[in-house]
DNA sequence: ATGGGTGCAAATTGTTTGCATTTTA
DNA sequence: TAAAATGCAAACAATTTGCACCCAT
């Protein structure tokens, strides 16, 4: 990929994440372009989102036993919640903050990823 | 499956996680058990490892990002750290506690996981 | 008109499953 | 010797890639 180029279908994945409350599985993201630009392939879903990624312009949010999900980037450090009853992902504000007591001798921490697994408040009921 | 049979093959998959001193991927199970049961094929592991998650032997590692590693059971609550460079995954004792402030209202948590990503001493040169 | 982008289908990777055969109890 | 376990290969699901064609610049 050397120069991005500007199509309706990048459009379109863009303009899902603009309105996006939480992060999306790349089937998710191809279900709402979709509705933007019908007929829109999945091998472009997934090529976009990996040219996103590179760009800058989303992030990849791993959730521990499930498939990559995107969210914008620029958000604050935060983490997230994933719903054991209906396995969607929600971005939640805050964090432990110093891991350090947590990091074995010899061992040199760059990042981490804290998800908290539960109930949903809908699914609370 | 009904009833869990001994057999020579289970019996080394066993033995390979007696001796592991960090979480094995279902390859290098299959690596190690194939030194005491050649042949041993990849459905016998994957089967097994399946069937010892259920009777409680194991336990799934699941590190944001990779396919599932697997540890024996009966552990103290631990966290794991995953290399950045050899993607080896580690145990690493400890857990910041309470991550209750973290949780937003309305939801309710039932368990977390916490992967911290870095350099091994190994690589670390 | 040229080089990047798209859609489709084939290829990959990790894991599971159907089935004929072997093994355990 | 009946039921469970194995090995192999085919089936799957998620993701990537090759290629002919299309569309921005």
């Amino acid at each position: 990929m050397f120069l991005v180029r500007k199509t309706k279908q990048r459009d379109a994945i863009q303009q899902v994440f603009e309105e996006a409350e939480r992060p999306l599985s790349p089937d998710e993201v191809r279900a709402e372009a979709d509705k933007l630009f019908p007929g829109i392939g999945i091998a472009t879903i997934y090529r976009n989102l990996k040219s996103l990624v590179e760009t800058g312009h989303l992030k990849v949010v791993e959730i521990p036993g499930a498939a990559a999900l995107y969210e914008v980037s620029g958000l604050a450090h935060h983490h997230h919640f994933q719903c054991d009853d209906c396995e969607k992902v929600y971005d939640i504000p805050g964090c432990p903050g110093n891991l350090d007591h947590m990091t074995p001798p010899g061992f040199q921490v760059s990042s981490h990823s804290i998800t908290l697994f539960g109930t949903c408040p809908d699914c609370k009921e």
